[in-house]
This record gives structure tokens, sequence and C-alpha cells, in this order.
DNA sequence: GAAAATATATCATGCCATGATATAAATAAA
DNA sequence: TTTATTTATATCATGGCATGATATATTTTC
């Protein structure tokens, strides 16, 4: 991990375009990856066990908190960052699987309400409870690779 | 965001299996998730607009970051988290897009080595340049989201 | 030399995500 | 009111991602 600061008057911020980067930039960038997937392995494997996949848990989620327990495709869609017709599709296999429901609105006719079954409900919920400590356990190592990115990035 | 603290002398650390979960536990764990995928969404961009993917690009770092810049390809499935024939695949698709190439090993005929081609080299320093600053610009709130979570955790 | 472990690879399968496109309903404009 | 536009949902085709099951060749171990 090669370090020493720089002679660098210049832009403290900007990454210099003729300058051969820092090697520990590559190894920065590449550590916050693992270190993400790290976070998340727990929880892959604990959701990946009950059956679903960690993008359908997370859309659990994300209707599970929705004001009334209930969300329009393309609010889902906007809160998981994905385009309306990802979003579809996983509520496709959420319905196949039986932990959603779609429950067409009675105000406006296009919309479509998306909705918790009673397993979708519990499963959420008995999910959420092993998750926090299993995730937290990593989380330290994404804070520190984070800094370290920040840190990084100073440098210049 | 309901807060107000417990009594709670119980465990601490421990979530109880009978009480039902605090709300809040819900939104931070759908917080974090929207955070990390916030963080990589710049990356995700940048890298998509050059030709690769998030995982390729990945990838490309593992390799760099590799002694001698070249890496086996069970060692680059361990270091993405992934099986072997993942990585296979993966490094089926780099070599398809004339990022990398397979070197057959001469010390272990069943080995073989995965580098950069000149294309994925300057790939992967320009795409590393341009990264920091914009990834960096989210990291912020996925730090908050940690720490939000832990001390979630830490109500039970 | 036989058995076990290691390294890579292929096949089939299913999820994830996008672009292109379509349909119906609500809204705005003419 | 008719037309045009926007909004919400959905389908189809495509390609990357990731796994399980399985196969082959090489190395190592006994």
């Amino acid at each position: 991990m090669p370090s020493g600061k720089r002679s660098s008057r210049s832009d403290e911020n900007e990454v210099e375009a003729s300058r051969p980067l820092d090697s520990g930039i590559y190894e920065g960038l590449a550590g916050v990856r693992l270190a993400m997937r790290l976070f998340l392995s727990f929880s892959e494997a604990a959701v990946s066990e009950a059956g679903v996949t960690s993008q359908q848990y997370q859309a659990l989620l994300v209707i599970k908190v929705a004001p009334g327990g209930q969300i329009m495709v393309r609010d889902l869609a906007d809160q998981m960052l994905l385009q309306h017709h990802g979003a579809v599709q996983l509520v496709d296999r959420l319905a196949t699987a039986g932990f959603a429901v779609r429950i067409p609105s009675a105000e406006d006719k296009r919309s479509v309400l998306i909705g918790l079954t009673s397993e979708g409900e519990e499963l959420v919920e008995r999910l959420a409870r092993t998750h926090l400590k299993g995730m937290l356990a990593n989380e330290r190592l994404l804070v520190e690779s984070l800094k370290r990115l920040r840190r990084l990035s100073r440098l210049g």
C-alpha cells in the first residue's frame, strides 16, 4: 500500500489525466465492491434459504414500508431504481410465489396497487428479524473501505 | 421515523422474537439497500457507457490488482465471491469483448491465467480515473444509512 | 498405480435488467 | 368535444448474472 504525500499543490480533489494513477486506487475501488458483496452475502444466504432473491426481499421491504402497506408499480420501480417493466417482472415473480398481490385501484383505473399476502408479511418480518446482526458483522469493513476510498480521492 | 427509547432492560443486542419489530427497522433495511444502489448507480452508468457491466469492470479491477497483472480463474472467483463457473463465464464475456485473455499456465497445465489486453488496461485505467468523485458523491448517504442500521440494532 | 483433490469448462435453468413496443386510462389542449 | 399528450401497466425479445449438475484433465496423496 504505497502512500506518501504528493507535492501536489494542484487541484486537491482533481485526478490529473497525465500522471499514472496510484495503484492503491485500483485496490480501493475493488475493495469497496468486495466489501459490499460481503456485506450483502449474509443477507443473500438467509434470503435464498427462504426461497426468495435479494431483489425480491428488497421489494417486500419497500412494499412493507409503503403507506398503507400498498404501493403502485411505478413507485416501487422508483424506490428500487428500476425501470417500470423491471418492477413489473419482479412483482410477477413475487405474485407467482404467493408473497404479493395485485389490487386494481378504484380511483385510477390505470393503477395497480401491490400489497403483501400474509405469507409475504410473515416472510419479511421473519427475515428482518434475523438480518440485522448478520449484516452488521461486515458493516465495519464496508465503512472502512469507503473511508479508504475517500482518502484516496483526496490524494488525487 | 418513530424512535423513542424503549424501557428495554433486555438483551441489548438481541431482537426479541415476541415483540413486533420497530417499523424503523424495515425502513433502515430498505434504506441501506437503496443507498448501495445509489452509490453504485454512478458507476453503472459510467461503466455501461464504456460497454461493460459492473461485474465485468470489477473483474478488470481484480485482474489489474493481481500480482503480475494475471490471475487464475479460481482466484478471480474467490475474490469476487463467485463460483468458479460463474467466473468462467465472466471471463468468456471479457475475452469475447477483447478486454481479457486466457494464458495457459506453463507450470500447472490445469491452470489458466487471465490477463488484461491493452484495451482492457486502457479501459480500467480510464474508468478508475473518472470513478472516484462520482461514487463518493453518494458515499455520505451510504455511511449514514449504515450508522442508522447499527443504531436500530442496538435498540432491539 | 489407484484414489482424492484441484482447475477449468459445458449445459440447463432462472432471475435481473434493458430496449422496443403496445394498450388503456387520465389529463391537457384545440 | 375531439384530439393529443402524458401516465400506468404490461408483453416480447435479448443478454448478463449466478447456480446446480456434470464432465475432463492434471496434480497430489497414499
